[in-house]
RNA sequence: GGGCGAUUAGCUCAGUUGGUUAGAGCGUCUGGUUUACACCCAGAAGGUCAUUGGUUCGACUCCAAUAUCGCCCACCA
């Protein structure tokens, strides 16, 4: 016995115990095993720095997957990896870069000196998440690591962008399109996110009409007015064209008529700018009109439109713009208190400005994708895959999102304008274009954007298996079999993945249930502070680095709070107490494996001669156990699963058995019992199990030489002791009956008690219910103060031949006990009733579906039981 | 505007085919230091399960409405 002489101190054990694990092998998956592969691909995190609480959850439920799936017996795939993240990591190398006194770095750079500092910031940031990830524990096999923006799989990205461009999927068109002009790039639809602003609301008289507007800026070209067909206001101007006095001088108008228009928006008439608007721009195409371009690129009005406010920013031509109208006198009112919403990027939080922009996309509505036997469009294999339950989505409810987003999905943009990512593989040679990987030749030039960071992680799940070749790793382990992420990205990376799978492996000649990028999906919810805020990194004092939280109550404690009390797509909130809890619980296991293994005394069996009846109870509880944490695990409820062991190892095992075990001993149950239960909570907190196992195994206590490849326990059917347990619930009973009494009655419940110990036979509690004993002194029920107020005294007193007999009718308030079974009693009588009505009805019996019918019998059954037995109990009582 | 979720002990949360007396951890209070553990042990107090109505023999659970909080989507001239 070595370290087991001192307290569990976590940071002793957890490197050398990862270093073990790594270096044994056991992280990559063992083929020799004969069960179906099991696969979980890591979500990369972002090569940019820090791990969060979201990562670390992440982590940890995979882990205790991977770990669960492993011990079964699986050949078992954990894929870690790193995400380039476009934007993200350009963003922040960019502010490093201005931080230290360069304005604009791309162009004092270049473009080539610029990724290499990229390049060198996420290598950097790849060791540290590197370091991170093996912190939590995670059991994933790091000789298959894998990089979003390593050549292998910048090669797969090129060849599903030819494949996508070749079968007309991929097309490049002027689209609006949500342009962020301090980052200077485009942003998807996914990406942004809207600010709630109170602002101006202007009325202008435009003509004939009055206009209503909240961006007087874009104004300058308008030349259509647009009304409701059916509001009878404008009806007389539909059509019509007119001379008007507006910002730079008199212009020509016409009014047109739309249903999109609504009437009861500020005049029930609006002008169109096609180009800074979304919904102008598909009138504009609708109607085939000019889409003129207002603002440039950096924000602000072109010079052209305007004298008086070229080169100003919107803000700025804004103001002027209502000075201009109101000199005019065509300023008819405005409403001060417009509530809208502003749209900005995620990322940085730019205002966007819609612009008509040359940029690439995937059509979602082409029916190209080979499907089921028929030609598919993206979206319609979206519906189907979830649909037909190919993929399932835990929990349920977010499927109706899904589908919801589905619904209202437009193509998908995927130029990027920055320079960190997959440069898109097109060459341009006057007006020839080519996709190619490589430069198809001289005086080609290469499309200078790059790609959607989410079009090349939308290829995770089977680019790391070495597509575009037909690996057999891809055979093996495609598809993962769940996916494990945050609900948040559900959209932006989840659909994604399913579109880039199903079509690429559908290519690649994969039948369609080989093409999905996984069975399941779990979406964990978002992690929160105590006061249900969300940690962000502008407010560090809500934030909590796992990294520390490590540090000061081990991984095993991190780990368990992030997961015990979380349901899957709720959000958690967190907070440095509740992993204090759990480090206690570390804690517990380690004393309590302490205590047996210095009870253990050489090798021993289990001989069923010579089990106590609390011997039998724990193992058949051990049974109760195992089976529910396996099932638990199998229906990903981490949470109850690592709850039940919990309760069962410290409030049963602890408290109870080994309590008991200071009386009268069996080595061979305490020590299974230990095993057992090691095993079921090796998943959830993987380190303090295997360093007591490493205990274990230098006292030759276990053969087995690692708890990570041990074999999952299963259910021992020799260990069911049914009445066994039984009685301890009458015993619990008993226990409940005599605070009931004392609390109740002035009887002398104590005296009574020790009196009628000795009194009868019927419940024969013999040495092994030292326990019972131990709690009725506890509760003051024995005068035991004689022999001392130690408790191994008072049980030594009564262990032997002590026979206990504790008629409840006795203990219990009997009239109470009475009203109750008589109601009950009269519940279930009405209750069979109307169940022998039914069964009796003919039309039930015959036109109701067998199993209906049978399901019923069953019903009625249980019921006459349960009455037999409430009637026995009151017959009892009532003697 | 459309949708989703939440509402259970002082706090943080569990609680699925509807079924005896609704659970856990933390906190509070009482008692206990006995060589596994005070990061402990034995107990106690604390709940009209948001409100109202309905279905049912029986509702925390199913249905409807309301209230409060949170989130998502769309629109926003």
């Amino acid at each position: 016995m070595t370290d087991m002489n001192k307290a569990y101190s976590a940071g002793d054990h957890e490197d050398s115990i990862y270093q073990m694990w790594e270096e044994s092998g056991i992280f990559a998956p063992d083929f020799s095993k004969t069960k179906e592969p099991y696969s979980i691909m890591m979500p990369p995190p972002n090569a940019t720095g820090q791990l969060h609480l979201g990562h670390a959850t992440m982590l940890a439920i995979e882990d205790i997957l991977a770990r669960f799936k492993r011990m079964q017996g699986h050949p078992t795939l954990y894929l870690p990896g790193t995400d380039h993240a476009a934007i993200a990591t350009q963003s922040v190398v960019e502010k490093r870069l201005q931080d230290g006194g360069m304005k604009n770095p791309l162009e004092e750079l270049g473009r080539e000196a610029f990724l290499d500092k990229i390049k060198e910031f996420v290598e950097d940031s790849k060791k540290t998440i590197r370091m991170q990830v093996r912190k939590m524990g995670t059991s994933c096999d790091w000789s298959r690591e894998k990089y979003t923006f390593s050549d292998d799989l910048n090669h797969a990205v090129n060849t599903i962008f030819k494949m996508m461009y070749e079968d007309g999927l991929i097309y490049r068109g002027g689209r609006i399109v949500n342009w962020d002009p301090k980052m200077q790039t485009t942003v998807s639809d996914d990406e942004l996110e809207y600010v709630e602003e109170k602002s101006k609301f202007y009325y202008f008289q435009y003509g004939p009409v009055v206009i209503g507007t909240a961006r007087p800026e874009t104004k300058f070209g308008d030349k259509i007015i647009v009304v409701h067909p059916e509001d009878k206001r404008y009806k007389e101007f539909i059509g019509k064209e007119f001379e008007l006095e507006w910002i730079e001088g008199p212009i020509k108008a016409k009014v047109i008529a739309d249903e999109c228009i609504d009437m009861e928006l500020g005049t029930g008439a609006m002008t169109i700018t096609p180009a800074h608007s979304q919904v102008d721009f598909e009138l504009a195409q609708k109607y085939d009109l000019e889409s003129p371009q207002i603002i440039d690129l950096e924000g602000k009005i072109k010079a052209e439109w305007s004298k008086s406010c070229a080169g100003m920013t919107t803000k700025e031509a804004r103001k002027k713009v209502v000075e201009i109208l109101d000199e005019k006198g065509l300023l008819v009112k405005i409403d001060e208190d417009y509530l809208h919403n502003v749209s900005v990027n995620y990322r940085g939080k730019g205002v966007v400005e819609p612009q008509v922009m040359e940029q690439w996309f995937v059509d979602v509505n082409k029916q190209v994708m080979d499907w089921k036997g028929k030609k598919m469009s993206i979206k319609e294999v979206l519906q189907d895959v979830v649909n037909t339950k190919m993929i399932r989505i835990i929990p349920q409810r977010f499927e109706k999102i899904y589908f919801h987003w589905i619904d209202n999905l437009r193509d998908w943009c995927i130029s990027r304008q920055i320079v960190w990512g997959h440069r898109i593989p097109v060459w341009y040679k006057g007006d020839e274009i080519q996709v190619n990987e490589v430069s198809p030749g001289e005086g080609w030039k290469q499309d200078e954007d790059t790609l959607d960071t989410w079009f090349s992680s939308g290829l995770w799940t089977f680019s790391t298996l070495g597509w575009p070749e037909k690996t057999e790793e891809l055979e093996k382990f495609t598809p993962s079999n769940v996916l494990e992420t945050g609900y948040d990205i559900l959209f932006f990376w989840v659909a994604r993945m399913i579109i880039q799978s199903t079509y690429a492996l559908r290519k690649s000649g994969f039948p369609e249930e080989k093409s999905i990028p996984f069975k399941d999906v779990y979406l964990h919810g978002l992690i929160r502070d105590i006061h249900g805020k969300k940690m962000s990194k502008s407010r560090p004092e809500t934030c909590i680095d796992p990294l520390d939280m490590i540090k000061s109550y081990g991984t095993d404690a991190v780990r368990l709070s992030l997961v015990i009390g979380g349901t899957p797509g709720n959000d958690m909130r967190l907070y440095e107490e509740k992993i204090g809890g759990y480090r206690n619980f570390v804690n517990k296991i380690w004393n309590g494996a302490r205590f047996v293994i210095m009870n253990l005394d050489g090798e021993s069996e289990i001989v069923e001669s010579e089990l106590s009846r609390s011997d039998k109870w724990v193992l058949s509880r051990l049974n109760e156990i195992t089976e529910a944490v396996t099932k638990n695990l199998e229906e990903y409820k981490l949470s109850e699963a690592g709850l039940e062991i919990y309760n069962f190892f410290w409030g049963e095992y602890c408290d109870w058995y080994l309590e008991i075990s200071k009386v009268s001993k069996n080595p061979a149950v305490l020590k299974q019992v230990l095993k057992t239960s090691l095993k079921l909570m090796h998943p959830f907190m993987p380190f303090v199990t295997e360093a007591i196992w490493k205990e274990l195994q230098s006292e030759k206590l276990v053969d087995e030489k690692m708890l990570i490849a041990s074999d999952w326990p299963e259910v021992n059917p020799e260990w069911n002791f049914p009445s066994e347990s039984d009685e301890m619930s009458r015993i619990m009973d008993l226990i409940r009956a005599i605070r009931k009494l004392r609390a109740e009655s002035n009887v002398d419940a104590g005296k009574k008690i020790h009196a009628i110990i000795y009194a009868h036979e019927d419940l024969q509690l013999v040495s092994d219910k030292a326990d019972i004993i131990k709690r009725l002194a506890n509760l003051g029920e024995l005068e035991i103060s004689e022999t001392g107020d130690k408790v191994a005294k008072a049980l030594s007193g009564f262990v032997g031949d002590v026979e206990i007999y504790l008629p409840l009718a006795d203990l219990l308030d009997m009239d109470a006990e009475k009203a109750r079974l008589d109601k009950e009693i009269k519940n279930i009588e009405n209750y069979l009733e109307t169940l022998s009505r039914k069964l009796s009805n003919d039309s039930f019996t015959k036109n109701a579906p067998e199993q209906v019918v049978a399901a019923e019998q069953k019903k009625l059954d249980e019921a006459a039981a349960k009455l037999e037995k409430l009637s026995k109990q009151i017959q009892e009582l009532g003697e």
